[in-house]
DNA sequence: CAACGAGAGTTAAACGATTAAATCCATGTA
DNA sequence: TACATGGATTTAATCGTTTAACTCTCGTTG
């Protein structure tokens, strides 16, 4: 592959004038100009980017650091990072953490997540890459877990606890609150929720926005409404088996998200009420079992793409040396109505 | 961040020598050796791989191209992949097409198409990777339709004529040949077929699979048994309609992937029958909605990871040397029973 | 004892760009 | 005529490695 040494061998200049015509930085005459890019067409020349990023100290690689590629959200994150990234010259590094694969246990074995998430950003450093973004699932995970890296690094999806750090998260509380909302305003006054683990801080999130919801309509919320899963299809079967089973059942479930919402769907069938004429159910995430459900789930769909559009907003704002000042920047949901709630 | 040069001078040795011990390549004494290692340590030293690359004119980094990162088996390819090139030291430097968000009709704009996936394909190559792996859906967009690139080059999922490649492929004729077998050990002797989009080379081989499976049996396909869809959820709902109303209807339909036959239950309920009493129903491809749909949808499992492993695999050969023999690798895949079929 | 070889280490030239500083040369001006 | 001005171009150092070729020092051997 020919170099700038042949080109400027071939159009009778310096290496240096074929670099000035290429970069445009310094006055070059149209003749010499002309010559120059003629010899490039000819060769089909292109510049070397390994032996610029080390002469500049800069790689134009963003490295991407993911749980798990193939979970739900990842993927649809990364395309939006992507799709910044490229409008501005910038690659993609993914380093695939495969978490899940390695883990057996979702939500223990801390310490040992945390080397693996140590050694996923040692591997993007050694790569030189310009910035990170870490697509965390579990904010859990990223709270002072890993040791601080040199590169600017930017969290997408869970928020980061750390201070200086910058994160763009989607909006739990409010969306919590906007859907229990829609239940109230279609006449529901004993709303239930099925949370999710207990220690994960979307839940109690989501939990919040829940309560505000029902304090702000006068409503009360007897202990017993509050159920805690465990974000899996079971636990949304059995805690809803619980929940028909009180004295004054529920008209309305909440399910923190749509696998739970789906064993709710379960249960509630087994039970032999339809939904939404019995019972009306939402969910949230907007996975895709919320369009093969019957009938439709109404859910949150989180702004995926939007996440990671921001995110990589945010990492080249402040490769490009301006100041970063947030914290922790929460992108809005949106509220998909499809037909598992009915006016009580 | 320290250099060679200031591990060289820490240690009170060459810079070669520093080289030496960390290529272990060369005799270096067990006294320098600590020496060395210990400034290392103390410094944090790490290898400038940007550097390394210049010199040694190989970056370590695999190129992979996809479509659309979001599409469904691409995320378990990518997986496998990542999998196969860590445990080899390499890297993945993605490049997302987002062929889908550009182009509005699926199957037409193959000139446009090839656009894209040239500058997708440049853009790997100026960023110097050792190889590239490019993620197909389709194979009549990789047919002759792009640049031959001077990079060592494997195609994964879909397959390319192009005889000189490599490519890395799932087994349509036979799966289609077993899952016909399967609802034939069952008893059908009038079974349906909605295939796909007619000029897809899958729905070729889908379709010659089950016509071998028919044959061998000694079973007769009248001609309108078989249906042409769209791989869409409407035409699935359309040609079973068109089906029921047969003169001697279908007891068994296989449609050609899982959105098709989820199409096919609408129908199938909307004709009043029920599923797998009236009629049985397979799908292909083991989407998400397979498992969502009621009754269990049974179909055919893709070894998506596993075609990721093998392309990854056989791109790493051929970058040892090693000659690559085989044009065309096609993996089996895997029969997933649900409850949609049943004896008849 | 001269010759040789092996082991340990160094020198210096790459790899392919960027860029500050120097040089060259044609103008314009006092 | 002498000199400043400034555009066009070149020189050469630099980025951080790798590695062929070289040097030096011992120890072995005929």
């Amino acid at each position: 592959m020919a170099t700038m040494k042949e080109i400027a061998a071939l159009s009778g200049v310096s290496v240096a004038t074929v670099s000035h015509v290429l970069s445009g930085k310094k006055n070059v005459s149209k003749a010499t100009c002309d010559r120059v890019m003629e010899a490039i067409e000819l060769t089909n020349y292109k510049l070397n980017t390994i032996a610029k990023s080390l002469r500049m100290n800069k790689t134009h690689i963003i490295g991407v650091l993911v749980e798990d590629i193939c979970g739900l959200p990842v993927a649809e994150i990364v395309d939006g990072i992507n799709q910044c990234l490229e409008e501005s010259g910038y690659q993609v590094l993914l380093s695939n953490l495969r978490l899940l694969q390695k883990l057996y246990n979702r939500y223990e074995q801390l310490s040992q997540c945390a080397n693996i998430v140590n050694s996923g950003l040692q591997l993007l450093e050694d790569a030189r890459v310009d910035g990170i973004i870490y697509v965390a699932m579990h904010d859990r995970r990223i709270d002072g877990m890993h040791q601080p890296v040199s590169i600017p690094l930017v969290y997408a999806y869970a928020e980061s606890n750390d201070p200086g750090s910058v994160s763009v998260t989607y909006d739990n509380d409010n969306s919590a609150y906007e859907i229990t909302r829609l239940l109230i305003a279609q006449g529901h006054r004993h709303i239930a929720l099925i949370a999710g683990h207990a220690n994960s801080s979307a839940a109690s999130r989501r939990l919040y926005g829940y309560r505000q919801a029902m304090d702000e309509a006068g409503l009360n919320v007897p202990q017993e409404y509050i159920r805690w899963g465990d974000w899996e299809y079971h636990s949304g079967e059995e805690q809803t088996d619980a929940l028909l089973s009180l004295t004054i059942p529920p008209t309305a479930i909440f399910a923190m998200n749509d696998p739970m919402a789906a064993g709710c769907y379960a249960a509630i069938k087994r039970h032999g009420l339809t939904i939404p004429q019995d019972v009306s159910v939402v969910g949230f995430d907007n996975q895709e079992i919320a369009s093969c459900l019957f009938p439709g789930l109404t859910t949150v769909a989180l702004p995926n793409k939007e996440i990671g559009l921001t995110a990589a907003q945010q990492l080249l704002q402040r490769l490009q040396g301006q100041a970063v000042t947030a914290a922790n920047i929460t992108l809005p949901c949106r509220i998909i109505e499809r037909e598992s709630t009915r006016k009580q």
